[in-house]
RNA sequence: CGAGGUGUAGCGCAGUUGGUAGCGCGCUUGCUUUGGGAGCAAGAUGCCGCAGGUUCGAGUCCUGUCACCUCGACCA
């Protein structure tokens, strides 16, 4: 079989058809199916092991910096989400609501909640008094539901998955590190766990959360060239502590108001992984992050020996690494296929020949690489060919995000661009909303975010000509 | 929620002017195979999306409805 030959007909190209290429990744690694509510999805037992381990880094990220979990009701009173205008118009038009319980009509709506902001606000108001009570910081791993029109697996669904932390400060400037903090954080996370590169920035006025002062983003460019929104991280300022009467006394003794922060990472990161990584053959995963880190594939397993070494080479590797042995009477080449559709990392192929030369063959999932090690020394070789792996995908992704990057220095240029090239175009803006909706109007692109790249008397806004006031990145998003 | 498309076996599909259900893959069993999705043999699997209607007779025609896909609008 040629090298350049699809092993694997079952997908779409990726250059062919890039959504059906998603829908099809999605289906054959049996990451999600359909379920019978209508934008709702079955997160499958590969997909589930993978948000674990996304779920786990995280988590143990937020644990050593002082965060704690916390779970919250499923619900929120139609009151208590009435409650911050900016907030409720944001969220209003797709929430779900609980009318009934049982037979009885309920004498005050419930809504799912869409997130949790006011649910924490109402905590934090009955919970903080003094200062000594600060600061708060919570998080929670749960589900939020938002009544989407248009949905795709783990991209947009109904029902999603996320961490949503919620922290309650003393000062502005504490709330402000916080909201900081994480986005370092989340940008460490992209990077180093998921090896997806991704671009820090603030929202323009008109894309950030709804009752935020300031929200941070990371944002990072698809195969395709769109853009993925993949964390978020919202400076609140006093605004919810005064419509939810967050108050502490300081050590002066004044009543003064919190300041809070929210963040949050959602299960659409597996689609991200996907998309930045996944190739024609199926999925690619970070090491970090794949629920199977090396699959071990016997071959002609029914003769003597074999089973037994891949069984002694599983119980020496299951110390460090998750793996799988197959020994199922598929086909070795089914196998390979099987694994690299499900974007395993390292295969094992152990066989007669190998056992004769006392070594084995490893085979990286990107490049396809063949690699025969020495069996003694197996163990000390894995951890530097994963590592070059993971390097391999985020220089990769990085290449990519790079050649789909332009920066525009005129106004022709800027909207050439943006209709024709997919990818990233940065332009300066003058900051005015009705510039940025003349983007999206002519190019279907928003404002991904704006950079904090130094303004000089030359630069003008790309869509008006009058001096600009800041960097954005602009491109399309899922 | 707008425009278009598709619903027939687990999946992908065929099914002529209306005449009573088929192909490929997959699945099961057995034998032979095993270094890139094996071969042969024997099997199993259907309320033709759902509800009405026309007809002696409907997968096929008509009406309605639901679901899914693609593209817009809205959004993590």
């Amino acid at each position: 079989m040629s090298k350049k030959e699809k092993l694997v007909k079952a997908i779409t190209s990726r250059d062919e058809d890039f959504s059906q290429w998603y829908t099809d990744i999605v289906t054959q690694a049996e990451l999600s199916s359909y379920s019978s509510v209508r934008g709702c999805m079955i997160v499958r037992p590969y997909a589930t092991a993978l948000w674990e381990l996304i779920r786990d880094d995280l988590d143990r990220r937020f644990k050593e910096t002082g965060h704690e979990n916390v779970i919250m009701p499923l619900f929120i009173p139609e009151s208590l989400l009435q409650k911050e205008k900016d907030h409720v118009d944001g969220f209003a038009p797709e929430v779900a609501w609980v009318t009934h319980g049982g037979d009885e009509k309920l004498s005050e709506r419930l809504c799912v909640r869409p997130t949790s902001e006011v649910l924490f606000c109402d905590h934090y108001s009955e919970i903080i008094e003094s200062w000594r009570d600060l600061p708060k910081l919570y998080n929670q791993w749960v589900s939020v539901v938002r009544w989407e029109k248009s949905t795709r697996p783990f991209l947009r669904t109904r029902e999603f998955f996320w961490q949503e932390g919620h922290t309650a400060h003393a000062t502005a400037e504490e709330a402000i590190k916080e909201t900081k903090d994480i986005l370092e954080l989340y940008a460490d996370f992209f990077e180093e766990t998921l090896a997806i590169p991704v671009i820090k920035g603030v929202k323009t006025e008109s894309e950030k959360f709804a009752g935020a002062e300031t929200t941070y983003t990371v944002e990072s460019m698809m195969y395709d060239g769109k853009a993925l929104q993949s964390g978020t991280s919202h400076y609140f300022g006093d605004g919810f502590a005064k419509v939810f009467d967050i108050q502490y006394t300081d050590q002066e003794n004044q009543l003064r108001y919190v300041h809070q922060s929210s963040w949050g990472v959602s299960s659409r990161s597996i689609g991200g992984i996907i998309m930045v990584h996944g190739d024609d053959d199926g999925l690619v995963l970070p090491p970090a992050v794949a629920p199977i880190q090396i699959a071990i594939i016997p071959v002609a397993q029914h003769k003597e020996g074999v089973l037994k070494k891949a069984a002694e080479l599983y119980d020496l590797l299951k110390e460090n690494y998750r793996v799988k042995l197959d020994d199922s009477d598929r086909m070795p080449g089914w196998k390979f296929s099987e694994y690299e559709m499900k974007g395993v990392p390292l295969r094992l192929e152990i066989g007669p020949r190998d056992i004769e030369n006392n070594s084995c063959v490893l085979v990286t999932r990107d490049n396809r690489e063949k690699i025969i090690v020495p069996l003694e020394e197996l163990e000390e070789r894995i951890p530097g060919i994963l590592k070059e792996y993971r390097q391999r995908l985020y220089d990769k992704a990085k290449a990519h995000r790079a050649s789909h990057s332009y920066t525009a220095g005129s106004s022709e240029e800027f909207f050439d661009l943006l209709e024709n090239k997919p990818g990233f175009v940065k332009g300066s803006w003058c900051g005015s909303a009705n510039c940025e909706a003349e983007v999206k109007e002519r190019t279907g692109a928003t404002a991904r975010c704006i950079t904090n790249d130094k303004v000089t008397d030359n630069d003008v806004c790309m869509i008006c000509n009058e001096a600009a006031t800041s960097h954005v990145i602009w491109g399309k998003a899922y």
